[in-house]
DNA sequence: GGGAGACTTCGGCGGACGCCGAACCGTGGC
DNA sequence: GCCACGGTTCGGCGTCCGCCGAAGTCTCCC
C-alpha cells in the first residue's frame, strides 16, 4: 500500500552489481561470495556489502560452511520476481532500456553462450531451444492447455505419471502448478512452475541432461537426445 | 540477460516518490501531472521529473491536452508488474522492508481508506473486501476453477455470458484470461485479467458500483448490493 | 491582447550510494 | 603454530540523485 516497501524492495535491484548477482544465482544454485564477487566483476568487499544488502532485504538466503558463505535466491517466488522483472525490462520497447550490445569478448565465452542458448537451467526448469521445444510439444500433445489460462490437463496428468513425472506427490504449497516464463534467448515462453521443476528434475534424474561446467548450460545425452525425440517429438539440431 | 536493463527497471520503481505515483496510477485512470505531485507530497517541477523519467523508461506514457499533461501507466503487464512487486513487497516476511506504520492522519483520510478496504478498483479489475469476495464465489461456484492453475470453465463461460459477460468478445492478445492479484488490505487473493477487467466494466456499466470522489474507491449502490447477493450469494456487512 | 494557470527547465544544495584499498578476523591445511 | 585464504569491516573518495525555488514557455479564457 505504502510506496516505502516497493521502493526499498526495487531498489535491491536498481543497482547493477546487486542486479548481476541476481541473475547469476538464478541457475539455482548455491554460489559463494568470491565466485560471485569474481563473476560479476567488483573487489570482494564490495561484494560482501552488497550481498549483505541483498540477504537483509530478503531476496538471497545465506548458508556458512567454515570459511565459505553461499548464497542462494530465498525461494521460487523470489526467483519468479526476477525473472519476470528482467523479462519486462528486455521485452520493454524502450530503447533507453535496451543493453549496449553486450557482445560475445572471446571464444570461450562465445561457446558457453550458444550452449546456453540451446539448453540451460532457469532458477528450477529448463530454458533455452529446448525449454521451448518442451512447452510448444507439451501444448500440441494436449499435455498442457492455454485455452484459459495455463493449465495441465487430465489425461496430461496421466501421461506425465506415465513416463514417470508425478505432479500429485509433489507437495505445492502456493506455487502455481504450472507457469510460463518468458525465454530471453528464444523471446518466446516456456514452461515454470511445479511442472517446470518436474521436468528438469527428471531430466538430470534420467541422465537425459547433465550440467556443462559451473554455468547454466546443459548438455544433451544421447539417451537425452532419444528420450526427446521418442515421447515428445523434439528433434535437436 | 544483461544486469543493465534489469537495474535500469528496478532504478524506476526504487524511489519514494516514483513508487508513489506507479501505485497511484494503479486505479487505472489518467492523472494530470498536478494531481499526482499534489497526491505524493512534491512540487510541481520535482513530480514533472520524474514523471518524465517514468516516460522515458517505458512505465507510463502521457497525452498532452491543452495544458494539460495525462499520464497514465503504460498498459496491463505494467501494472501487473507493479502489482506483483508491490505485493512481494508488503508481504516479504523482512522486517526492513515493512512500512514504518502508516496509520491516517485525520478523520477523512481513515474515511477513505475504510471506503477503500470496502471495495476499490486495482487497475482495471476490482479489489477490497468485495473483489475478494467475488473471488471466493467464483471458485465455489464452478465458474473457475484453481486445479491447476487458475482457468475459467467451460459451464462458467456459460454462465458469465448468461449475466451479461461476454469473454469471447474481448479480444485478447498475450493477455491471460484470469489471474491472481494479491489483495493489499485483505491479504488474499482476488481475480484479474480479462476476467477481473470484464467484471469491473460489467459491474460499473450496469450501476452496481460507482466511483466515490477522485481516488479508486467504489460505492455499492442498491441494486448492486441486491445483484452482489443474488448472483454471486455475497452479503455486504 | 492580457493575464491566469499548468507545466517545464535550470541552478544549486544536501544526502545517499557504490566502489575501492587496507586492515582485520576465522577457518583449514601444512 | 604458522601460513594461506575466504570473507568482513572501515574509512574515504567520487558520483549520482532527488529535492526545491525561480524563471521561462505554452495554452486557455476573458
Amino acid at each position: 500500500m505504502s510506496a516505502q516497501p516497493l521502493a526499498r524492495l526495487a531498489g535491491l535491484l536498481a543497482d547493477p552489481t546487486r542486479a548481476a548477482i541476481c541473475l547469476a544465482l538464478l541457475d539455482g544454485r548455491a554460489w559463494t561470495a568470491g565466485e560471485l564477487a569474481h563473476h560479476v566483476g567488483v573487489v570482494a568487499s564490495t561484494a560482501s556489502e552488497q550481498l549483505s544488502r541483498l540477504v537483509a532485504g530478503g531476496l538471497l538466503v545465506e548458508e556458512r560452511q567454515g570459511r565459505h558463505r553461499y548464497l542462494r535466491l530465498a525461494g521460487p517466488g523470489t526467483a519468479a520476481l526476477v525473472e519476470e522483472l528482467a523479462a519486462f525490462a528486455s521485452a520493454s520497447s524502450a530503447p533507453e532500456l535496451s543493453a549496449p550490445a553486450p557482445r560475445p569478448r572471446n571464444l570461450r565465452e562465445s561457446v558457453r553462450r550458444s550452449a546456453e542458448a540451446r539448453a540451460r537451467t532457469c532458477y528450477d526448469h529448463l530454458a533455452g531451444a529446448l525449454g521451448v521445444a518442451l512447452a510448444d510439444a507439451l501444448l500440441a500433445r494436449g499435455v498442457v492447455t492455454d485455452d484459459s489460462g495455463l493449465a495441465v490437463t487430465a489425461p496430461g496428468r496421466t501421461w506425465l505419471a506415465g513416463i514417470g513425472i508425478d505432479l500429485d506427490g509433489t507437495r505445492r504449497g502456493s506455487r502455481p502448478l504450472v507457469r510460463s516464463c518468458l525465454d530471453w534467448t528464444e523471446r518466446r515462453p516456456h514452461l515454470a512452475g511445479v511442472l517446470g521443476a518436474a521436468l528438469r528434475a527428471h531430466a538430470l534424474g534420467t541422465g537425459w541432461l547433465e550440467p556443462i561446467g559451473i554455468g547454466r548450460a546443459l548438455r544433451i545425452t544421447r539417451p537425452g537426445a532419444d528420450a526427446f525425440q521418442d515421447l515428445f517429438g523434439i528433434t535437436l539440431t
